[in-house]
DNA sequence: AACTATTTATAAGA
DNA sequence: TTCTTATAAATAGTT
């Protein structure tokens, strides 16, 4: 797509706020089409680099969708890289997500 | 993408199988690659047709995605199609989210 | 906001 | 199922 680019962290604010928009778009797009071609649930959540929140999903709440995913797995593990710049970590995290610990 | 395709849903159990092992490999890439490019927080969750959860996010956990959801709007209304065959609801409702309903 | 050259995604088919 | 391929969509850089 475009010119071949490497996947790292756009310093330039203006054109990280155009590609954070136009990769929005269509992510939010696909999530709409899959939701609908596969006959799933989606959610999905994104904060912008201006701290604006843009979200998609094609149930009734991301409570829904949460309480959904939480009660079915029961006793989830998590593991994902936290990248934000506004904090700390860096590194690596293993979460243990129960039903319990969540109240919807 | 290949053949064009009406984005209805896929009757044939088998197509929509493998249509969505494709779009969900995609979408998790992007979400991925957004994640690093702009430097934002972003988390994303679908139920496989055959009743697997697929996820990605790129911060600690979904409950930290969805408390930082939560507490940096405060109060929001979620407008969206419930579109599962597994309910009955085929309607848009709106629903109010407040922190104060939401423990994680 | 629109354009366009190029890369990626993907629906079918092998 | 896994690979290939023809075609459509996404998008980085540009205007």
């Amino acid at each position: 797509m475009g010119r071949k680019i490497e996947i790292k962290k756009i310093e330039d604010i203006t054109k990280c706020q155009v590609t954070f928009s136009k990769r929005r778009s269509s992510l939010m797009k696909k999530a709409q089409e899959i939701s609908v071609c596969c006959d799933v649930d989606v959610a999905f959540i994104a904060f912008s680099p201006s701290g604006r929140i843009s979200k998609f999903c094609n149930k009734r709440s991301f409570a829904a969708i949460f309480s959904g995913f939480v009660a079915l797995a029961d006793n989830i593990y998590v593991t994902c890289a936290c990248r934000r710049s506004s904090t700390s970590c860096g590194n690596l995290t293993t979460l243990r997500v129960t039903a319990a610990s969540h109240t919807i």
